[in-house]
DNA sequence: AAAAAATTTTAATCTGAATTAAAATAATCC
DNA sequence: GGATTATTTTAATTCAGATTAAAATTTTTT
């Protein structure tokens, strides 16, 4: 009962129950998804996923944590990597696409931060924020370093992640669409960046 | 109590509902969000609201054709106005993120199509799945007329769209922040396109 | 293989928020 | 201004789905 931090089985099982949460609440929204239909996917009966999370707001701040952590490591990654800025924006964006589209996903939307209570909230909130930050501060690196054009990185942080959080809405785990975007989204979104076209 | 459909007065409260709903929805989701929370901000009690709607289900419903009214327009619009695909695009960008953010908005985040019942469902999806085709047409027409570079259009207008879809997620009627978006978006969603840039 | 701990289940409860009913108020019509 | 219709309210009702309790099963430990 009392639970070892490391035990392995347990945060494993955790896991699974996080990633069948994020694929329904990514479908369906939060409302939308019963806890018996995250209990359906894993073959559980709904009362034992409290065995994992408090309860079903929970459920959702776990969620949106791992989502944090897996676009901070892609973001740290990218970042450790060096190069020039555009460099490390295009590999920040194919690393944090490999992992939503890949073994690691599905990732759950922050699309309903406002629904966590307060502490959970601003918590959540404030990891988003400082990503954005991140983010934009990596276009910075680049107009500084003459690889990205100048421009509002505010905004076209804002554009471009956009793109980002949008696609669990319309990727569902085609191996071939996978593969595609995965490939060209990051050329894509960050096309118009470069100062030498 | 039998409806006259063009009754102004009820279609114009019952445009306001929607209008608050999509607030709402937006910034909470659909669970988040209760009938008191719209009926709060219209300074009326949340059986008031079934005078307009009938029922919570049907209020999503009722926002998201709207949505897909305005985006519809915006795009009708750039193509009857004519010019090469390019332009085209730009322009239903900020013909679409004009009514976005500006009096006719909020417009609903079309994030819980399948909570709706199937017959509603459907409808959007068709609805939605054909503004995209239209987006995509319009690309592959600048493709051919040699104003945009050669892409793929379904990836691209994914990309674009995913953009424009998550604007309501952080933009929250600050005037300032709204002149800009109108001004910069299509800019920098398209900046990429361009075949001579 | 018994004992202890971990995991899941079945069977209730509990609750918030959607919905309905009936009554009250406000607007419009003649 | 009385009658009719439109709109909103107050006061129940209802129900799905979250949560809890207690028991059963499975796994681990010694």
């Amino acid at each position: 009962m009392a639970r070892n931090p490391d035990d392995s089985r347990f945060n494993q099982q955790r896991d699974r129950v996080l990633k069948a949460a994020a694929h329904c609440f990514n479908r369906k929204g939060y409302s939308g998804t019963s806890l018996k239909d995250v209990a359906d996917m894993l073959g559980l009966t709904d009362p034992a996923l409290y065995y994992y999370v408090k309860n079903k707001e929970e459920l959702v701040y776990l969620c949106y944590l791992r989502a944090a952590d897996v676009g901070r490591d892609a973001l740290e990654r990218a970042v450790a990597e060096g190069g020039t800025g555009l460099d490390q924006a295009r590999r920040y964006l194919r690393y944090h696409i490999e992992s939503m589209v890949g073994e690691t996903g599905p990732i759950a939307i922050m699309s309903e931060i406002p629904s966590l209570r307060p502490a959970h909230r601003d918590e959540v909130l404030d990891l988003s924020r400082r990503h954005s930050k991140r983010f934009e501060a990596i276009l910075q690196r680049g107009i500084d370093d003459g690889s990205i054009k100048d421009c509002d990185v505010r905004m076209t942080g804002n554009a471009i992640m956009g793109s980002i959080n949008w696609i669990p809405k319309w990727f569902h785990g085609a191996e071939a669409m996978a593969r595609k975007l995965v490939e060209q989204f990051p050329q894509i979104l960050t096309a118009g960046l470069a100062r030498h076209s």
